[in-house]
DNA sequence: TCTGGGGTCCTAGGACCC
DNA sequence: TCTGGGGTCCTAGGACCC
């Protein structure tokens, strides 16, 4: 019997984060926008109904807002990843593997059953969930990850809400397969979808039986095991181990255009600092680091973006040593008279920080100083809140900082905005 | 006026080496 | 006049995902 692989995913997340805590905005129309309140990057069905794509700016749906009376948050990725870790805690005594993939979604190995006894199993799965949590999530059940996704895709076709599918339980499968555009098929986005409407494949169903040889040749190997795995060969295994990261971003837009070096590399600092923390947390040091800036490319005619790598003197996850090559990186991409509306901090070539050693000229003394002095930093963090204690280099006012107006308290991770009840 | 942020993997092409 | 072949490493860019 073929392994039977569950794709648990939450609907709506951030939607349905923010609706936990205010139960009154169910089945209202409900959006969360992006940092400074740019983009729509969360919709409730209803505002999906109302038409407004994914990633859309808010300013041109400004009075579609008004009309509907669409309730905005600004995001509270606090909130949303705590909520993601309850959601994950409690599904994963029902399975025998869990990948977790995303903040919203994750694959998990059931246990041999029937396409019968998986969706009553998924059920269950799902209301555990909802009652722990509640958060409601949907279960697509299939033999490969990339049919578990389709059973998802194909869920949300059908008009009665049940938010289970084993793929296997269909009937009409490849007439459904032959209704189904091939962009929504897990790992085929805009670019691949044009090279196969090239190949005369629009479907779900054209791909799954397309010549392998050619979809190699267009597709790469990348594309080929989408098209094995449609036909029920798993060519993507079930990652359960995390990883070690292999690099940490940190970039923002800034709420207002930044003209000066002062300021650029004040954000610059800021964001070397939080990124240093990642780093930390998970346990890794840098050996790599690159800075990039960027113009608004919406309105700069001329429009500026530039980036430097620069090799650290040894490999670190200190923020001060981080700062410091950072600055420099920067005053060789700032260019004076530019309105500077993003940046950002990308570490890279990581590894593990027990292979840390000091270099030539320094001393093990000074290394371990460093070390200590950041555990306290981040801890100083972690029990007051993020840049209670930070870097002179990182500013104090901050004027350029992203903002979020709309952002609904830490209602699970801070003590002093847990949600009173009153009688 | 106002347009997000964080990742991974793969390929192509150039530099360089023997 | 005639000017190889194979390998590695690095970087930039493309493609995908949420």
């Amino acid at each position: 019997m073929p392994q039977r692989i569950a794709l648990v995913d939450c609907n709506n997340f951030y939607v349905s984060c923010e609706r936990v805590f205010e139960p009154k905005l169910k089945d209202t129309p409900v959006a969360v926008l992006s940092n400074n309140d740019g983009c729509f990057i969360a919709r409730s069905n209803e505002v999906k109904a109302l038409g407004v794509p994914m990633g859309a700016p808010a300013f041109q749906y400004k009075a579609l807002i008004r009309k509907h009376g669409i309730r905005l948050f600004s995001p509270n990725f606090e909130l949303y990843g705590d909520l993601s870790d309850r959601v994950f805690a409690t599904l994963r005594p029902f399975t025998e593997g869990l990948e977790i993939y995303s903040i919203d979604e994750a694959f998990a190995r059931l246990p041999q059953m029937s396409p019968e006894d998986s969706e009553i199993y998924g059920r269950e799965i799902r209301q555990t969930i909802l009652k722990a949590t509640g958060i409601p999530v949907s279960v697509g059940i299939a033999s490969t990850k990339t049919l578990a996704k389709v059973a998802l895709a194909l869920l949300k076709q059908t008009p009665e809400k049940t938010g289970v599918l084993d793929i296997d339980s269909l009937p009409d499968l490849d007439a459904r397969l032959d209704g189904l555009p091939v962009r929504e098929i897990w790992g085929v986005g805009h670019a691949f979808a044009g090279r196969l409407d090239r190949l005369g494949i629009s479907t779900a169903g054209e791909l799954k039986r397309a010549d392998q040889g050619q979809i190699r040749k267009v597709l790469h190997v990348v594309g080929l095991r989408t098209v094995l795995e449609l036909n029920g060969y798993p060519c993507l295994t079930l990652e359960e181990a995390h990883d070690p990261c292999q690099s940490v971003l940190c970039s923002r837009s800034f709420s207002r255009e930044v003209k000066t070096f002062a300021e650029l590399s004040e954000a610059v600092a800021a964001f070397t600092a939080r990124a240093a923390e990642k780093l930390r947390k998970e346990c890794r040091v840098a050996g790599v680091i690159r800075v990039f800036v960027e113009t608004n490319r919406f309105r700069e005619k001329e429009w500026y973006e530039n980036m430097k790598s620069a090799a650290l003197p040894r490999e670190t996850n200190g923020t001060p040593d981080l700062i410091a090559i950072a600055l420099s990186a920067l005053k060789q991409i700032y260019r004076p008279g530019r309105n500077y509306k993003r940046a950002g901090v990308l570490l890279l070539e990581l590894r593990d920080e027990r292979f840390l050693q000091p270099d030539l000229f320094g001393s093990a003394e000074e290394m371990k100083r460093e070390v200590e002095l950041m555990k306290v930093l981040d801890a100083i963090n972690n029990r007051f809140g993020r840049g209670t204690a930070r870097f002179l280099a990182e500013g104090i006012q901050q004027s350029w900082k992203m903002k979020r107006p709309m952002k609904s308290p830490a209602y699970t991770t801070r003590i002093s905005e847990i949600p009173v009840a009153k009688c």
